[in-house]
DNA sequence: TGGGATTTGTTCGTATGTATC
DNA sequence: TGATACATACGAACAAATCCC
């Protein structure tokens, strides 16, 4: 499901949502990264801040665990 | 001319602008190295990642080849 | 064999400006 | 007014390739 620029959901919240989804369904592992930010943007074709911005929905949510210089990373649990 | 912060034209486009031009007028020649990313940032005051921006542009207009490890070398035509 | 220096490649961190809704 | 979104710009850390001694 592409991301949309509709107003009801902002297309941060979109991509938060999707990537939970890839987590939740083991698509994502734990321990493994998460696709980097560039991997994002360009996947998506949306903007580095809009891709921030969801990855600290999941940081907050205990999701990832993110490292500079190296990447985010499916948290354990 | 040097490189100013200015709103219309981005650091990182007056920078490929301006080697661009050098390429063009001879002044960097074909098979030998650009100066590189460090250099430029010294020599213009201006960040890595707007000199490898000015780079990225200037590679997709088929004017330099880079190469991990060794540099940025002026295209032969 | 090894190590150090140089250079580009990749990644996240932060801030600012602009535009839109 | 505030939230969203994009682009620009600077920093910092880490990785990989190349070169030389």
């Amino acid at each position: 499901m592409p991301i949309r620029h509709d107003r009801a959901t902002p297309v941060y919240r979109q991509l938060a949502n999707l990537l939970r989804k890839q987590i939740e369904a083991g698509e994502l592992t734990a321990g493994l990264p998460v696709p980097s930010e560039g991997q994002l943007t360009g996947e998506h074709g949306i903007s580095r801040d809009s891709v921030r911005k969801a990855m600290a929905v999941l940081r907050e949510e205990g999701l990832i665990v993110t490292v500079q210089g190296k990447g985010s990373f499916v948290a354990e649990r």
